[in-house]
DNA sequence: ATCAGCGTTTAGAAAATCTATCGGCTTCGA
DNA sequence: TCGAAGCCGATAGATTTTCTAAACGCTGAT
């Protein structure tokens, strides 16, 4: 393409719109002095004539129609992508595990959507932090040992991570409060962490075969929940079902962890009241 | 539109499309400072993030994605616009599937030199039906059911598609002609059409596990070539290759399709024999 | 540990854009 | 015929944008 300046051909438009310079330039907000010399400029980039001028204003010659025609299109084909990117009303992201989302997201969903009756919340599932930057209306929530160090994001931390065990109130097992030594002779259902396998090896107690494996936390809480054995998950992932007495916790993991749980956000849009009390209310949960 | 720097969108393209923002700033007579600047200042502009910037260059965000697709539109039609304008241009832009261009523009490339020796002929690849109305010195070639509808469009039909079926001379197959049940067991070849597919679950012979599947139909004629199954197209893609002894026919499908391939042209520029010279050349090399 | 290749940031220079002002032209009504 | 209104163009200088050069940081390969 001919190195047209492309803003030009935004002011061109305006004017061929309006066939009078003057008026043209109080829709941009320009002086027709600007204006008139944006055109002037575009015409000899582009070698031809695009204006007839006169005393009532201007009319397009026929390069001009030709012109006019063809940025139209494009400028329209711009309009409509650029009215919908990133731009989806009141649309919001939630980056977030998957077993995040299914015991700590899913049961709130009544309770964000109480408190934002107008956001639709799109919820993406991730295995991984993601690695880029975030968008305007993206919000993520992930666990780790830092904050955010993307200097674009706001980061602020939600919980320490605990973990706790937790079984069926109907499994069958002895009193509480119980021995490490004797838990580990238990049915054990573990996730990615592999917790019960390190505590496995650790103590010498316990047998490494009898241990359920899951690819998400999520899924050995549920087998918990179905009576096939001790789980061990985060507390703010136990908690609901802790609350709904379809789980019962039975032993404390002693050991602190350095891991948290952090939100993050894009920190451009400053101002977006809506995104700091989105940001907030998640927040709150974990309080 | 949101007032979006328009020439920043020209820097944004051709560093969409190295997927490198040194190599961007190349092509752009920049400095590679003032491509970043450029990209993070229109991104805050549109208010989302277009690239994933990393240590092996960018790639695009979902965003970034369909805001590249909106300004290579956009560009090509003033592109196309602005190669014309002004000039009693020698110049054509036929927009045709890939597979079309491969297989059969590519090879009459020389013929249309010889034919019009004066026109430059801009090729322009498209994976569906153009949705924007054509310009001057613009043609377009596609497989449909019917003319094109644009009422600003001449069009006009060029052949029936009749698939056959293809393979290499060397490649080891029973004698000519076979029987659809035999060729059914053979490895095949198929692209998005997926016609193999539908012979199988209608006869019940083969097995769609041995199907390879291209998503272009180049890809699967040049397997054939390579002697890698039996490939199944349109005769209009396949006969160059046929005359050229690369390919031999080996089956015809008896299912008629009701779909063709057309041609169209913007019906403004009357009188433009040359245009109308190019529409029937192409004419004449389906017959 | 080092290097190459990538992107980002910053201060200041260069270029583009704009404003304010002056001027000219055409058309219309008195 | 003259004056007014409304239009566009040119120019000097102010303002803003864009760019360069340099420095820096990060990642991946060796």
């Amino acid at each position: 393409m001919k190195n047209v300046n492309l803003n030009a051909l935004r002011v061109f438009s305006v004017v061929a719109s309006h066939g009078n310079l003057q008026r043209a330039a109080e829709e941009l907000s320009l002086s027709r002095g600007a204006v008139s010399q944006r055109i002037k400029k575009l015409e000899i980039e582009l070698g031809v004539v695009l204006l007839m001028r006169g005393a009532r204003g201007v009319s397009l010659t026929p390069e001009g129609e030709r012109c006019f025609a063809a940025v139209k299109d494009a400028l329209a084909i711009l309009d409509t992508a650029f009215a919908s990117i990133g731009e989806d009303g009141d649309r919001v992201t939630l980056h977030i595990g998957s077993s995040t989302a299914t015991k700590w997201l899913i049961p709130r969903m009544d309770a964000f959507k109480a408190k934002f009756p107008k956001i639709s919340l799109t919820t993406q599932i991730h295995e991984q932090v993601l690695a880029r930057s975030l968008g305007r209306n993206e919000i993520a929530i992930w666990p780790g040992k830092a904050p955010d160090t993307n200097i674009a994001h706001g980061s602020r931390r939600l919980t320490g991570i605990q973990l706790i065990a937790v079984c069926s109130p109907d499994f069958l097992r002895p009193d509480w409060p119980m021995g490490l030594e004797m838990l580990l002779t238990m049915p054990l259902l573990q996730d990615a962490h592999r917790r019960w396998e390190k505590l496995i090896h650790e103590t010498g107690h316990g047998d490494t075969h009898k241990l359920l494996n899951f690819d998400r936390s999520a899924l050995a809480l549920d087998a918990a929940i179905g009576g096939h054995g001790v789980a061990i998950a985060p507390t703010y992932m136990v908690e609901n079902d802790l609350r709904s007495k379809r789980l019962v916790e039975i032993w404390v993991d002693p050991e602190a962890s350095d891991d948290g749980l952090y939100t993050s956000w894009a920190k451009d849009h400053l101002g977006q009241t809506r995104m700091k009390r989105i940001v907030d209310w998640i927040a709150s949960e974990f309080e």
